[in-house]
DNA sequence: ACTATTCATCGTAGAAATACGATATATATT
DNA sequence: AATATATATCGTATTTCTACGATGAATAGT
C-alpha cells in the first residue's frame, strides 16, 4: 500500500511537471508572477496564436498552477501561489 | 537582450522538467535516491521492458539527473545530486 | 437587435513521446 | 573461440503534444 501511494504521488507529480514543461507555460507563469494578466495581453506579449495561448492557460489552469477569474468578456488570469509552493515543496524530496 | 536570455533560460528548464515528466523517470529517481543500482536492478523493480528502461534512463542521464558508471557489463546509475539540487533552485523563483 | 470584443473549443496536421521486440555491442566466463 | 550476461540502440506502432484557423459562446456597447 505503500508502493500504492508512492505510485499515485509520481502519477500525480508527473502530471504537474508535465504540465509545466513547456517553454511557453513557463513563459506564462513568470508574467502571471508578477501581475495578474488578461488572456489578452499574454496573446500580446508570447509569439503565438490566441488558440495556442487559451491551450497553454487550460494545461495550467488544470494542474492548478493558475486561476481565471471572469470579469466581464475578459479573464483575468493570476498564479496560484499555494499551488506552486505546494508543488515545491513536493519536489524538495528529490 | 534580457529577455532573449529568459527565453533560453525557460527552454533549458523546459527540458529538464519534461525529462523528470514521467511517472517511471521518477520513480527511478526515488531508486537511485537512496543507493545506486545497475540498470538490470531497475528493470526488475519496474513493470517495463528493459529497452524501456533503457530507454528511460537516458533520458535521465541526457538532462543531466543522473550519472551511469560502467563496471564491466554493468552500469552502475547514480543520482547527480549537484544536478538535482541546482535544478531545484532554479525552480524556486516561480 | 446588431455589432464588436474577448475567450474557449473544435478539428486537424505534423511532431514528439512511449513502449517493446529484435538486434547490436561490449565485457566476462569457460 | 564460444557462450553468457548486461546494456544500448534500432525500427516501429501507438499515443500524446503542439500549433493554428475556424467557429462558438458570452458579454458589452451602440
Amino acid at each position: 500500500m505503500k508502493a500504492k501511494k508512492s505510485q499515485t504521488n509520481n502519477d500525480d507529480m508527473a502530471l504537474k511537471l508535465k504540465a509545466l514543461a513547456h517553454p511557453a507555460r513557463l513563459e506564462i507563469l513568470e508574467i502571471l508572477k508578477n501581475k495578474c494578466c488578461i488572456c489578452g495581453e499574454i496573446v500580446d506579449i508570447l509569439p503565438l496564436a490566441q488558440a495556442t495561448v487559451s491551450q497553454h492557460l487550460k494545461v495550467l489552469k488544470d494542474a492548478g498552477f493558475i486561476i481565471g477569474e471572469t470579469e466581464g468578456t475578459k479573464v483575468c488570469y493570476m498564479l496560484n501561489r499555494i499551488a506552486m509552493d505546494r508543488f515545491k515543496e513536493s519536489l524538495s524530496s528529490f
